[in-house]
DNA sequence: TCCCGCTATATCGACGCGATACATCGCGGC
DNA sequence: GCCGCGATGTATCGCGTCGATATAGCGGGA
């Protein structure tokens, strides 16, 4: 949900809320859009559990530019959001948002993560199939049927993306043992490199 | 919104709560899933407006059954929201709902509102494709690039998709007029064949 | 100078979701 | 014969998100 995409853009750089609005929809405007209606109690709450904090970079004493900052707590719980995470319904749809911070996670999780959508794309797909038969030996009007038919296309073509993806995964996995890198890197991003130099360097607003 | 998911499939033919249920899963299964903490209160208030009605009340003493009935309040009303209803925001989301009830508008509604979504959705494929190469010639990570990209990519199936669909549906107008046809159908279903069970007949996608 | 549009924070009501509770029914196993 | 269990069926509760709206400082252009 929310927390997992406010935690994460904060954990690149400090910013406030109307920032993280504007780098949320340029991260995953094609699948969502946060509300303020959303964005400011979340924020409230998070802040209130300790996760992030206000930050003053200086002269700042009016309520004005309310800069957050994201606590080491926060770091564990956007972490645990992230790998592990209430499963089943809602992480589903929110996958983008999941793949958006991969970057924080090591290789064998993403691919288990990975692995784990495509299981339930394929269950999707098969149902759909399944429906789509059942309709088509039967009345359903024609808009109901290319509904169908376009939904089944859209999950395969979905389906074929992941592939691309969990081959790369792979490919760099091999890489990484061939080129005898140290980084088996458990289950986590490697602890090596947490604060990578340039996560977003330029990014400011204009 | 829901209401008109229940009004479209009451108009059908008369049901209770958990048969609308599965219909729409059938239906919609592919976009859409309806929670009972949404039909049964939805239910209710549609009742209580007027535009659907109980239509067993009989011997039923006890909780079981509630068999709902659309009233012609309820048709009109099913129109209305079907072919306007308030823009933007949640009309886009749901269009799948609208199509599955296409049947029910004649040809020049069912284009107009095709054309609509088009036009949103090339909108948003614009906007997709500028944020995307803004994106590619500075930072961000791979899987946000890939992200964007499958975004894209998806956008552009389903407006390939929904020109298959507008192409079929200029088809059936102008084999309606060169037949003869005596209806141009203001902007309403036939009002001679309200269960016309075929509209177009053929539409396949391959 | 005044107005407009952007930045920024905040709240409100409505609504859909998931979980849960609670009945009833039918059917298959033992 | 009766027992359990899963499918049918209705209902409610809390929570999270949404869209609309209010407010206010800010900077730039006619």
């Amino acid at each position: 949900m929310l927390e997992l995409a406010i935690l994460g853009l904060l954990k690149e750089r400090a910013m406030h809320g109307y920032e993280l609005r504007k780098q949320l929809g340029q991260k995953l405007g094609f699948f969502w859009t946060v509300s303020f209606g959303s964005l400011y109690p979340t924020l409230k709450k998070l802040e209130r559990r300790g996760v992030v904090e206000k930050f003053f970079p200086g002269d700042q004493t009016s309520r004005r530019k309310q800069v957050y900052r994201i606590t080491a707590a926060g770091e564990a719980e956007f972490l645990e959001l992230l790998t592990e995470g209430a499963h089943s319904a809602w992480e589903e749809d929110k996958f983008p948002l999941r793949l958006a911070f991969f970057r924080h996670v090591g290789p064998e999780t993403r691919i288990r993560l990975l692995e784990r959508r495509k299981a339930y794309l394929e269950d999707k797909l098969d149902e759909g199939r399944r429906v789509l038969n059942r309709a088509r030996r039967g009345m359903s009007d024609t808009y109901t049927l290319s509904l169908m038919r376009h939904g089944v296309e859209t999950t395969e073509h979905d389906l074929a993306w992941l592939d691309t993806l969990i081959t790369a995964e792979r490919a760099t996995l091999s890489d990484g043992k061939a080129a005898g890198a140290a980084a088996p890197a458990g289950a986590i991003a490697e602890p090596g490199a947490p604060e990578d130099p340039r996560p977003t360097e330029e990014l400011q607003t204009k």
